[in-house]
DNA sequence: CATTGACCTATGTGTTGCACCTAGGTTTAT
DNA sequence: ATAAACCTAGGTGCAACACATAGGTCAATG
């Protein structure tokens, strides 16, 4: 099987299975007829662990990690248990952050709304300028009582 | 004021600062007795607006975009309003999939707090090939009937 | 007064996971 | 014969910096 059929039959593409093929995830085997690589049932496989795994929101690397104990004879459980524990606090911590953005955008589209697109020669932008984070504003900040 | 006083005031790193000179953000005045670069209140005030603006979603190259059209004397109000809108569908669909990540890892983590970590020949590992995601698993998907 | 430590410079590389491009060679069909 | 569609290796581009290299500057210290 070349390349990109195993993409297609995969649902990726083809410079997808590139990549993985030239990080070392995959191992094709080189035509002698024609310079292709060809790819088994195992890389298949393998492809679809990755794929599985990249769901999962491991890395590249994290993948790699894991197949290299598979490969040294090791059960890989142990890492894959505490990678993806390393990798949801990320999840988590973006998470966190793309919300905060995400109302920080609605509040700004929220004010901007009712507000012209005044002119301040010192300002380059007074929409931006004068935007005022309702959640990190000092005058709430009080009652929050965090700082 | 040279280059770290001035990251420090704004509360970003050197390196940053350095990067926004480089992209052409900030313009300070190259120093003729030692070539330093001198960063004046200009300089200070352009920062803070690139700082609030990069709070709000807006990449680099929206905040020259929106720069450049201030400083041909036009009104950038415009431009800000149109491009906060195509971040803020990139930030909605980044919150969409961050939190579909999240709970897949959590259903992950959850599933593998009650199994083993079986070794199976021809698994890499058991625990990620033996995942089943309860959001896409098609044995459920009739019942929830969207998302 | 030489040295140290903390600052500064420009430029280049590394990060992540691919997508895209270059410049070719191969295969298949018309 | 030629075009269409596939294949190759290797390189670049993306975003927003962080970090490294190799050097120059400056103030204070022993």
């Amino acid at each position: 099987m070349y390349v990109k059929q195993l993409a297609k039959l995969m649902g990726v593409t083809a410079d997808t299975v590139r990549h993985y093929t030239r990080i070392g995830l995959l191992h094709p085997i080189r035509s002698e007829e024609n310079g292709y690589q060809e790819y088994t049932k195992q890389d298949q496989q393998r492809l679809k662990f990755i794929i599985s795994s990249r769901q999962l929101g491991f890395s590249l690397k994290d993948i790699q990690q894991i197949i290299g104990e598979s490969e040294q004879g090791n059960c890989p459980c142990p890492l894959t248990r505490k990678l993806i524990t390393k990798r949801l606090e990320e999840t988590e911590a973006l998470f966190q952050e793309t919300l905060k953005l995400r109302n920080r955008m609605h509040a700004a589209l929220a004010q901007w709304d009712t507000s012209a697109d005044g002119a301040n020669a010192s300002d380059v932008c007074s929409l931006i300028e004068s935007f005022v984070d309702p959640i990190n504003d000092s005058a709430n900040k009080e009652q929050r009582n965090d700082d």
